[in-house]
DNA sequence: TTTATAACTTTGTAATACAAAGTTAATTCA
DNA sequence: TGAATTAACTTTGTATTACAAAGTTATAAA
């Protein structure tokens, strides 16, 4: 029996699950690469980004010259819980295609 | 690029996909075993049953004879909509594991 | 005929997703 | 130098919804 108590809420709403998968799949992605590729508003955008970064999930960092720039990127706490939820989906999927 | 957007969300809120990886895994499910299983409470597991069957994807039994005994179980678009939802979890991750 | 049980319904609350509009600080352009 | 533009926010408001608790109904056992 899988145990869906373990299912990281942070991680599985399905805009922050996006968040995550694109954050994993490469290092770094500016704030406005991730709005456009996930067509979010600004507002949902940061407001989901804040609370991964609230569960130090995912951390930041501005580039110093030009314009104002920030690049989002998973901290190792989040590459592991990441981790631990894809674990749990695997799973589900096992689980289902039997 | 994995669209998101195709994600079930009646299916992926937690509850609800407790209850379809059961009934998935096994015919049919009676209310009380559901219940204690996912130890949810009666009013939660009930609600979510409903927008199950209001989106189509679950169906009842009731059984004739004896006490009052409700059985739930897949419908065929249920199950069509599990696979579909699955399949797209198994997207993520693959994406997530390379 | 009382008690117990299963499956509900109702009600209320707290959380939260999301959009829209406003703010700030820096940067480029006239 | 000053105006316009841009990126990344913050604030505000709304609508949805998860969930628990308590109440209801119908049946069955004692």
């Amino acid at each position: 029996m899988i145990d869906f108590d373990k299912l990281d809420k942070t991680i599985h709403e399905r805009g922050r699950l996006s968040i995550m998968t694109m954050l994993a799949s490469r290092g770094e992605w500016k704030f406005q690469e991730l709005r456009d590729q996930l067509k979010m508003s600004d507002g949902n955008l940061i407001t989901h980004l804040r609370s991964l970064q609230k569960a130090g999930y995912v951390s930041t960092e501005k580039e110093l010259k030009g314009r104002k720039v920030t690049k989002y990127l998973l901290t190792r706490s989040g590459k592991k819980a990441f981790k631990g939820y894809l674990r749990l989906l695997g799973q589900i999927v096992t689980q289902g295609s039997s």
